[in-house]
DNA sequence: GCCGTTTTCGGCCCGACTGTTTTCAGTCG
């Protein structure tokens, strides 16, 4: 059996998990923390390594070292075997009642036996907590409501794009309030993770008491569960909890950077402070000494002081960025105002099109774009795919309309990726196409190997010039089928053929981890929106936040390049192709 | 358990809010 760093790093998590519940030293279980974290982030595949290699790696040493080799060798690890032993698997799902952590867990067990959510509700229901050292009414009573909210909501995480349109109309609302001078979303909605748990809420005003009153009172909101000067936490209506922080204006960039970044990247942060003599915190970047604020108006300020660059929001997640931002080596990653075009659209030609060809066309040269391709589906795919004739009549609109636009509309498709790696039409028919985007839609659930040999298939046909959403997840509603990554970016590299970051907000495909990867490679990527109406194509910035969580500079994104970069990667892979 | 521009031992990031407490522990982010 092959276990990849993901699988490595679970049992670490795990590892921590169970030892907080034991009451472990926090500093001990921080270390098993970090080490799942080193695991997760680590671009060598850890079976490659041997332990002395291992314990290289920041975060891991030679106690780590030794288990991880445990667990690649038996696929398991004996301290994590007596952890699971000793510890029931019911305390993990009480941790995850809101408000109960693992000390009251690991009370609950011991006093009561108590160990899991329902032995909870029941201790509950006979008044079995009272007199517990430390639980009173109260808590009691927040506790039954918890216990109620957590079986009228579904697994918690929303995806990103779901909270982002709630974390905009609270935004909306507050930044109309005379006090407030400064209001933006942070948290992992900033940092633009596939999902989040909540909505974080910055605002930056003189008189904190009306903003803090507005949002509670706002008409969005069904339940208050903290209200303070400073922090209110609240349920919206959409059942995902907001929280709202309010600072004073002199410290809005103290306060982005401390509610933008990852726990794991804040906590490198502030080390990084302390070594430098200096304590960061929401308020500013502090001397230890003198107490004087050195920094706190906006990110560059703070991140500047502290001698790093400023580091984009998605990669703020401790795996590697402060080290690179501190010694200038934090690569320029892609902006939205770099890319020239988008290589995967749709019109009404397609079945599934919401827009015409025409309006869709208007809306790419009004976002400034030198180029746009529409990939209308082909003829395999039932219902929406295009014959060889429609795709005839469709190049003579397109012929028409390119008069009327200096925008570059290619001429493209979407080709559907068959059992063994064919597509569709003929080669010479394909050869017409400027642009051309395989992808699988059908057959999702073939095995891995499988997957991986049709995608490979079709990248050596010389005019499929892209793979589109790799893994065809959909995020929160379908998991990603199983492809071999190292073995499609080896392909990717030998037939030149572009990987696509999809952008839309549902797909997110290259995921951040695997863009990553593939820029480790030297993979050529796309960040295209597949939209398929007009306000799809609003969904690049989604594109290029997960190019950025990977890493990817303008120089690997081809659509970042003009026309010619665009014309020029498809002839080199035609010629490439003729040449064998 | 990890780590070193004070260190191979003794530290280890920071603050708000709540509830149960007469000064703080637990939880959360």
């Amino acid at each position: 059996m092959a276990w990849t760093n993901e699988d490595v790093a679970r049992q670490f998590a795990e590892i921590a998990t169970l030892l907080k519940l034991s009451g472990a030293d926090s500093f001990r279980v921080r270390a098993y923390e970090r080490a799942a974290g080193a695991i997760g982030a680590a671009t060598a595949d850890l079976s490659s390594l041997d332990e002395a290699d291992m314990s290289q790696l920041k975060g891991l040493g030679s106690s780590t070292a030794k288990k991880i080799s445990e667990y690649l060798q038996t696929g398991s690890i004996g301290m994590l075997d007596e952890l699971r032993a000793a510890v029931p698997a019911g305390l993990i799902a009480l941790t995850r009642v809101p408000g109960l952590g693992p000390k009251t867990a690991r009370l609950l067990h011991e006093e009561l036996g108590v160990d899991s959510v329902q032995g909870l509700r029941e201790a509950i229901d006979t008044e079995r907590l009272r007199g517990l050292p430390g639980l009173g009414p109260k808590t009691e009573v927040n506790l039954r409501e918890a216990l109620s909210r957590l079986g009228a909501k579904d697994t918690g995480r929303l995806p990103m794009a779901d909270a982002i349109a709630i974390a905009e109309e609270l935004c909306a609302r507050l930044a109309r309030l005379p006090e407030v001078e400064q209001v933006a979303f942070a948290g992992s909605l900033r940092r633009m993770r596939e999902t989040v748990g909540d909505v974080d809420v910055l605002a930056a005003a003189t008189d904190p008491g009306p903003v803090h009153a507005a949002f509670r009172d706002s008409d969005l909101v069904t339940e208050v569960l903290a209200a303070g000067d400073k922090k209110t936490s609240v349920i919206t209506r959409a059942g995902v909890q907001a929280d709202l922080r309010v600072v004073e204006p002199d410290a809005w960039g103290a306060a982005l950077v401390y509610f933008t970044g990852s726990k794991a990247h804040n906590v490198r942060v502030r080390e990084r402070a302390v070594r430098r003599g200096l304590t960061l915190n929401e308020y500013g970047l502090f001397d230890r000494e003198s107490g004087e604020r050195r920094a706190s108006r906006d990110e560059a300020e703070v991140y500047g002081a502290m001698g790093m660059t400023v580091v984009p929001p998605p990669m703020r997640e401790d795996a590697g960025e402060v080290e690179a931002a501190a010694g200038g080596t934090l690569p320029r990653t892609v902006q939205l105002g770099d890319l020239r075009g988008d290589l995967h659209g749709h019109s009404d030609w397609s079945g599934d099109g919401k827009a015409t060809l025409e309006e869709m066309v208007t809306a790419a040269a009004e976002r400034g774009y030198a180029y746009w391709a529409v990939t209308d589906h082909a003829e395999d795919l039932p219902m929406n795919g295009l014959s060889r004739e429609r795709m005839l009549a469709r190049r003579e609109a397109i012929a028409a309309l390119q008069q009327r636009y200096e925008l570059r509309i290619l001429e493209g498709a979407e080709l559907n990726i068959g059992v063994d790696g064919g597509v569709d039409y003929d080669p010479a028919f394909l050869a017409g196409f400027d642009w051309c985007v395989a992808s699988v839609h059908t057959l999702m659930n073939r095995p891995g190997p499988e997957q991986t040999a049709r995608i490979i298939a079709a990248m050596e046909h010389p005019s499929v010039h892209a793979i589109g959403h790799l893994t065809g997840r959909l995020i929160g509603r379908r998991p990603a089928y199983d492809v071999d990554l190292d073995a499609i970016l080896e392909a990717a590299l030998g037939t030149r053929t572009a990987l696509e970051i999809n952008a839309s907000p549902r797909r997110l495909d290259l995921s951040g981890e695997m863009v990553r990867r593939a820029v480790d490679a030297g993979v050529t990527l796309t960040i295209s929106c597949d939209a398929h109406s007009v306000g799809d194509l609003a969904s690049m910035r989604y594109g290029v936040a997960t190019a950025q969580r990977g890493w990817a500079t303008p120089e690997l994104v081809l659509n970042c390049g003009d026309l010619d970069r665009v014309l020029t990667f498809t002839q080199d892979k035609r010629s490439r192709s003729r040449a064998r």
